[in-house]
DNA sequence: AATGAATGAGAATTCATTCAT
DNA sequence: AATGAATGAATTCTCATTCAT
């Protein structure tokens, strides 16, 4: 019988079949890391886990922190893409409304998958390559100083750049805290949490108003 | 006449020697980490540092966790010792003046060691007993909690646990944020960030006041 | 016409290579636990004996134990085939003779390797996957029995079971004591050992015949 | 008020403090033995559990296999005494019910302490020292050697030496195999296993008599 | 004599990475 | 490109023994 011949043209077929191979790898380091920990997450387990060689794994990540940074920075994608979905229909709205909308969409990138990423925040040593995958800060500071310059005047703060830290760094931290830490709290009354801390940061921009 | 007793207990001179042992190795973990990181530092290049060998210091800890556990512990005392003062000071103050105390003691406790914080916050991983060391914060929560207790009439907010959480968590990450992230920015002006935290925080609990 | 499909399956190679690994760590470890007794036999001793890094000896073995217990296995084995042959001929025989030819073949048995023998006896600790493993002895046992169920009229001890186990251990044990601690009597005369070690055993079964 | 003056000569009270020291240290030895195992059995932990501090461990043992051999030694001293008075008694006696002695004896002598008697034989390495202490065999050899020259008309075998050596190894493997492996037998039915082992010796010795 | 802190060689084991097939 | 066997440096931890007090 004849080798059939490959109807899809090589290139595309292995493009395909690298691309499938590193989702399947950055997959089983998610679970694996989840499941393990960072410290008993070895790479070895990672490919078995992604059914796949160790040797595959070093073809397409040059050590284990790219393979982590990877996942790190799919994940960072992930999150982000809700912050900036959120942000772009805020344009218009008035300050408050537009804080809310930032605070709802923070806590919805939190949980996207709040057991990787606590064990991002837990386990996995911010060094190297990991320090520099704050992307994720710097564009949400980006949109969010963007917004603000907007309503500057509005606002009752002069440093832009110091109220968008102020901002980004308390509305992050509060949602990390408590999806982390409180996340009975935020079962039991999610909208009472969006309401504090919108409270929060409205009443710091606009002072006064609330 | 009877032989003068020792008037020191014998036990005392191995008592002191151990005590001196532990703070070595306490101060060599502190400067290894600092200097390598925590996955360079290993317990035998610690008691190394501390001139002590490997031996000693597992008479002294049973595993390396154990021993960064109580160099957090430490840090952490010390960190919290400040906050502590500040806070016992603080009673008889309003409001605004009690959040700036606040605020600026958390920035002090953060410069207790900033180096070495910044290697807790960012490669130590949060696992086992080091997951519940961040107990101490609980204190912290504690002592706040309880200056809310005593201007209840004056505060906006109805439930004080909610609102000590968010306080404590905003201080906290935002002087974390600003002594890790942004240290030139406090090295230029130190008061406006005592002062815009300050802001922030007091709008939140009597807002319309500022 | 289409290329020849390669015979021998791509793996083969590999598995053949990992076997002879496997080997050569059994090898290493008899002649490292003879050469240097039980307790200075380290796995990095015995791989590097082998010809083969301490990793690739823990992709073998998990431990230490089960290093060791593979070759206490091996050798049982290689011991067990004796007796099973010896005892297969033996089946037509009498009683007496049939005691000669196990007797003999324990002795075969105990100088396939006396060295190592004496050093699992001596030195290797008989615990955890050590204990089970002399459960190869089960099958001497049950291979006995087998022989006495077969001429059950003509033995005069009714418990079966205990009688098999009398004549296992009295056989091992005495074999055993004159491989180790009396080989010079043995070399001089190993027939007048398996006579009086037959008639030791065949007198106990059938008394008053011998 | 006057140090009362010690009434008993100070050198028999360090020497009974002495011993008292070293018969702690024995016990201790055989408790951390039994509950432990050998490999966990540290001299430190052993020390410890004397109430007795290392130093004092290493006054009186120049290192861990002479506090192991020296508990060896007393145990087997409190064997072979039983084993001794048995004998003493079984001078007049007819093969047969001497040999039943014996063996009751020897049972006798491995319930002594079973449970550190299976410590010795299944972890205790036998080298060193640990070698040597087969004393209990050779004054056992001795003692029954000493009785089968007096009744050696009664007797079949002509070479003493090798017709002792089979019965006391025959004897002690039998008794050790079913005091380890198949103590519920014993428990069950004790006398029947003597009677067993009587029967197996005693037409050994005998034959056509039984 | 006793104490127990200190020692440090050495053991088991892991795991990121390489490379022959 | 994939495979997975092999590598070996590095790490944690133990424990018999010593010795200053």
């Amino acid at each position: 019988m004849a080798r059939t011949l490959p109807t899809i043209p090589r290139k595309s077929a292995s493009q395909q079949r690298s691309k499938a191979t590193v989702e399947a790898l950055l997959d089983a380091t998610a679970r694996v890391l989840v499941r393990d920990g960072y410290d008993r997450a070895s790479t070895n387990r990672i490919a078995a886990k992604a059914g796949v060689s160790v040797g595959s794994l070093y073809q397409y990540f040059p050590n284990k922190e790219a393979l982590v940074a990877a996942l790190v920075a799919r994940h960072n994608r992930e999150m982000l893409q809700l912050i900036r979905d959120a942000l772009k229909k805020v344009a218009s709205l008035d300050l408050a409304t537009a804080m809310r909308e930032m605070v709802k969409a923070t806590l919805d990138a939190h949980l996207v998958d709040p057991a990787l990423h606590r064990i991002f925040a837990d386990q996995v040593p911010r060094m190297g390559q990991l320090a520099k995958i704050e992307a994720l800060k710097e564009e949400t500071f980006a949109l969010i100083r963007a917004y603000l310059e907007d309503r500057r005047k509005e606002i009752a703060v002069r440093d832009l750049d110091a109220a968008t830290s102020i901002l980004a760094t308390t509305v992050e931290a509060l949602t990390h805290e408590f999806v982390i830490n409180k996340p009975n709290a935020l079962d039991r009354d999610r909208d009472r949490f969006v309401n504090e801390v919108t409270r929060l940061v409205a009443g710091y921009l606009t002072p006064g108003r609330a």
